[in-house]
Formats: structure tokens, sequence, C-alpha cells
DNA sequence: TTGGAATGTCAACAACACTGACGTATACTG
DNA sequence: CAGTATACGTCAGTGTTGTTGACATTCCAA
């Protein structure tokens, strides 16, 4: 709990932690606790016309505004054409407004109207609350933890990604 | 959000972790490492007719041997069609066998063949290998708080579900 | 023994991912 | 300027995985 001194104090054959056991463990803990983690959009999308695709590309669109749709695809990792479904909808819905860029026109830069705001703020507002219990009821330690994991788990590219977003929202 | 800034006011706690801005960051850390968690038993699963959904029943197949297809449709949260269809190709291409319950004859016990055991072993290898790398870069400690935040963010039912197989592989 | 609950199967449909091919507008480069 | 590359959108087709609805079988209890 110190500092990065007692993990080499594990370093020997003290690898406890990296068993198969704790391993699967780890697994199954990551396959439910997602299932938690989407759960409460989920619920909300579920009575609308949208989806969970619809959810990701308004938060992000959200926490980048202005970005463009190529950007979107890299963060969002689908195929253009899935991603167009989604933002079709939303355009049409009026949740979100595509401008034509102005040094480069051939891109198209995303925004949330009022109305993608408001979802946005009601499916977040749903996510943290949960967030918010679990790490509350974990403690700062454990959320750091979480956290380093988490960021170890990631591709590289995704590494990338999420440190970029981490900057822009500091 | 734009709110507590001023965390001060919380009884002396520091309680800068529960900022929004941190649980933004918790969300996208979750989104991103997901898709680490699943991307190298998928890209094996590509090759193959099976996807991901047959990944999550050999798991628990394997994890508990001659398990319900009831209790089975419980751990993975589907409805029972979806998984019929799931269980109807492992079984069609001999991965899975299904047995006749002998006390209740409505039931089915679901056991791995050779064949699925080797499949399990080697999706299970490439997700354990992340896992442990992760594991591995991160320390004892954050693997300690990874669990106790995931296990925090699960509905209580998957809790329960969690902590039983915890226990049956101990 | 009969009706209801539990268990599982088959069929049809929706959401969302994928590939491949193509079109259009714009930007860059030799 | 001509040719190539980039950014975006779209149409068509396919696959996986989720959903509901309908139905057969089996068990149990009134």
């Amino acid at each position: 709990m110190s500092d990065r001194r007692s993990t080499s104090a594990y370093s020997g054959e003290n690898l406890l932690f990296l068993t198969d056991e704790q391993l699967r463990q780890g697994i199954e803990a990551m396959f439910f606790a997602y299932r938690g983690f989407t759960a409460d959009p989920d619920r909300i999308l579920a009575d609308m016309a949208y989806g969970r695709a619809h959810h990701r590309a308004i938060h992000f669109i959200h926490r980048a505004p202005g970005t463009t749709v190529n950007n979107l695809l890299n963060i969002l990792g689908v195929t253009k054409q899935s991603l167009n479904r989604v933002l079709r909808t939303l355009i049409a819905q009026g949740l979100v407004i595509s401008k034509v860029g102005k040094v480069d026109k051939r891109e198209r830069h995303l925004f949330l109207t009022d109305e993608g705001s408001r979802l946005e703020q009601t499916l977040s507002d749903a996510q943290r609350a949960r967030m918010r219990s679990a790490f509350r009821d974990a403690g700062p330690e454990a959320v750091a933890g979480f956290r380093t994991v988490l960021e170890a788990m990631m591709d590289t590219e995704m590494q990338r990604a999420y440190a970029r977003l981490k900057e822009t929202g500091a």
C-alpha cells in the first residue's frame, strides 16, 4: 500500500495475484461489471429509438465538440458505414448537427444540439451515478488501482486516445 | 457538471476522486479497456463460425460443467432463445454435449467435449495473456483495487453470481 | 388427474457490426 | 493543370446476437 517498492517484494516467487485462478476471476469480474456499467443507459435508451451505439456517439461528440467524423471513427473503432447509420438518425432527429469544415471543406465537424445535450446529460447522469457509487464504496486507492489496470489492458492506440481525452478534459 | 471544485466542503475528507471529471475518465477507461479485453478472443473467433456469445457460453460451461441451461441463462443475462441458438450450433459442431437430467428430465446438463475444451483453452489463454500482462504491469495493489471497484459496479444479482463462481473455483 | 409452472426448442424480426463497391467534393503534389 | 489522395456519404449484402411469440415436454400440487 505504501509505494511501488512493495511491488518488488512480490517479484520473487510470490506472484499469487498472477495465478490462472486470479486471472480468471479478473476476467469474470470484467464481464459482470461491464454489464452493470451499461445497464442504466441501456434501460433509458430502450424506450427510445436509440441504442448503445447512439450513446457512444453522443458521449464522444459531447466530449470533443467539433470532432470530425474520421476522428470519431478512430475513437469508436467501428467502420464508417456503421457510424454513419447512427449519425444519420441522430442528425435527422435533431440531436446532432454536422458543419462543413472551414479550413478543410471535406471534413464534417459534429456538435450536439440542445436536445442532444439534454439526452447526453440524462445518459451520463445515470452512468455516473453507478460509477460514483462504486468509487465511493471502493475508496480512492482502489479507484487508482482500477484505473491503472484498465489502462494497462487497453491496446496501445486506445491508450493514446484515452490519454488525449484525459488532457482535453482536465 | 461544472460543480464541485470545492471539495473542501466535504468535512475534511478528500473526495477529489469523485469529481465528475474523474467519473468520466473512469467511464471512458472502462469503454476502452473492454475493447482490449475482448479483442484477442474476438480475433481468434473471427476465423471460425463463432462469435463472442459462443465464447461466453463455452467459458461458463467449462467453469461449471453440468450446468443447466437455466443456470447459464442467469449468468449470461440473455434470453433463453438467444442462448439456445448459440448452444444449438455448439452442439451441432460437437463442442458441447447436452444431457437430459436424471432427476428432472426437463433440464439439460451441459458439458464441453474434448474439442470444446481445446477451443476454450485457446480462447482463455489469449484472454489471460492480456490480463496477466495488465496485472503484472499494474502490480498487486492496483489489481486488488481493480477487483474491488468492478465488484462494486455489478448489479447485486451479478455480485452473487460472481461470488458463487469464486468459491467453486478456489 | 388436471391445470399451472418450469424448462427448453423453433421461427421471425430488429439492432448493429462487417465487407465491398461506388460517387462526390476537396486537397495536395508533381 | 492533371492526376492522385483524402474525407465523407451511400447502397447492397451478410453475420452475429439480441428480442418476442408460439409451442412441446415435463414436473408438481391442488
